[in-house]
RNA sequence: GUGGCUGUAGCUCAGGGGUAGAGCCCCGGUUUGUGGUACCGGUUGUCGCGGGUUCAAAUCCCGUCAGCCACCCCA
């Protein structure tokens, strides 16, 4: 084992038994975002550093997987979709009506050290509704992702949308004379209160002229601490969704993009990382693209979702479920005499052709083997082809029970 | 970038100065065309790598690398 390769840091190796359960949190993503009529589509993986230098400032070029192609021109894997989106969207605004409702699954790359819930490689699905302004369009990803969470088996025990809003804050800062220049690093002090400590945050506080007392006053005011808030709380009260949120105004989110509502999706109980999160962007299309947009979006990571599956006894069980259905086969068909493993093929592709999944042994075997085979491939289903050929013997794997067919009525046989 | 923990068979791990073990997995067998159990047998390791102490190191010491976890960051 001297020099072995190995995956490079933070990058993962995906076997069959992990691609299925990857493929069926993909298959929920997808499913969900097609109930609330989304549209699927997907940009380049290699993008242009500077679109990320655009959005998000200089320093986020240390997280990023980026190189100078053949072209000489500085490169970066895609470390998140909105960027891409906005560039899209704004391309070619006048060719979509309007609101554009559209999700993504993709892979992303951050250069970033590889810990519980975050690798250097992660694949992410990206919902976005861009040219509405309404709040209602936040509602509705709220909503979303509600019920991408519910139909992966999660209930209102397990997890938490923490619903806030920007505004809220940026008006409280205005009405408590903080400075304009002033607002992000206000907006900084708010997100991070959670894990600093009161002193700390008192002390900056009283900087910008507040009082850590005001501000703590106003953390407290739920839904009334903005019209958004109050409006999106509503329409989710119609939804019968509301017991799935709080308002939790110590959600800002990091980077100072957001203009408006925002969300997060936290576990309850598990201590995890955020499972998602977004919100409304409504400048980022104008900076990107220069066309005015509005636009609001969500984002899950495919790290700690499946985290959390494995780690909750409903969706794991579903998950299992699917992982088991989508890698089993319908029948495994059995050679019992090999001088008839030309006609077992064709017996195969018979029942490959009515689309079931099929698998023989390519060797000749013993029989019995090949039972324990079919077994363990998860068939429901054996036939059974020997020098009786075209008669044929089908055998229920579970009930152990057996029938005789042929290869006329096989199919007929098969399907009852 | 900082800190903590861990590196022994493909996997989970035990052992603890005298040149390696268990369980699982995998493969084969238990007499010639019928199965998950059981039983028998088998493969695999320079005990992460480099150096030091010692008659002797997987074991002790130093370094290094890797992994995990946390902090920073989190689009």
């Amino acid at each position: 084992m001297a020099h072995s390769f190995k995956t490079l840091p933070g990058f993962r190796d995906f076997y069959p038994a992990e691609c299925a359960a990857r493929n069926y949190v993909f298959d929920v993503w997808r499913h969900v975002a097609g109930r609330y009529g989304f549209a699927e589509y997907e940009g380049p993986i290699l993008e242009p550093t500077h679109l990320y230098r655009r959005k998000s400032g200089d320093e986020i070029v240390n997280q990023l997987f980026n190189f100078e192609d053949k072209g000489e021109r500085d490169v970066a894997m895609r470390p998140e979709l909105t960027p891409t989106l906005a560039r899209m969207a704004a391309a070619r605004q006048r060719d979509f009506r309007k609101p554009l409702r559209w999700f993504s699954i993709g892979q992303f790359f951050r250069y970033e050290r590889h810990q519980k819930g975050r690798g250097r490689e992660f694949y992410q699905f990206n919902c976005d509704i861009l040219g509405e302004d309404s709040v209602i369009a936040d509602a509705e990803l709220v909503s979303l992702a509600i019920d991408l969470m519910r139909e992966l088996g999660f209930t209102k025990e397990d997890f938490r949308i923490r619903l806030s809003d920007r505004n809220a804050w940026v008006d409280f800062a205005n009405q408590s004379g903080v400075a304009e220049g002033n607002l992000s690093v206000f907006l900084q002090i708010i997100d991070k209160m959670g894990r600093t400590p009161e002193d700390k945050t008192d002390e900056q506080l009283a900087g910008l002229g507040l009082s850590l007392d005001a501000v703590k006053s106003f953390m407290q005011s739920g839904p009334e601490a903005s019209d958004s808030l109050a409006e999106i709380l509503a329409n989710l009260e119609f939804r019968g969704l509301s017991e799935y949120v709080e308002v939790d105004l110590s959600i800002v989110r990091g980077l100072a993009y957001y203009t408006g509502p925002v969300f997060e999706i936290f576990d309850i109980g598990k201590g995890m990382r955020a499972v998602a999160g977004g919100g409304r962007y409504d400048q980022l299309v104008q900076l990107i693209g220069s066309v005015d947009m509005p636009a609001c979006g969500f984002a899950m990571g495919d790290m700690v979702i499946t985290d959390l599956i494995r780690e909750t006894e409903i969706p794991a069980q579903k998950l299992e479920t699917a992982v088991m259905d989508r890698s089993s086969l319908d029948f495994y068909v059995v050679v019992a005499d090999s001088e008839r493993a030309g006609e077992a093929v064709g017996v195969v592709q018979l029942l490959r052709g009515a689309g079931y999944r099929v698998a023989f042994p390519f060797t000749p075997v013993k029989v019995g083997k090949q039972f324990q085979a079919a077994e363990q491939s998860g068939a429901k289903r054996a036939v059974v082809v020997g020098s009786e050929y075209p008669q044929l013997s089908i055998k229920n794997l579970e009930e152990r029970s057996e029938k005789i067919s042929s290869l006329d009525s096989l199919l007929a046989d098969v399907s009852d």
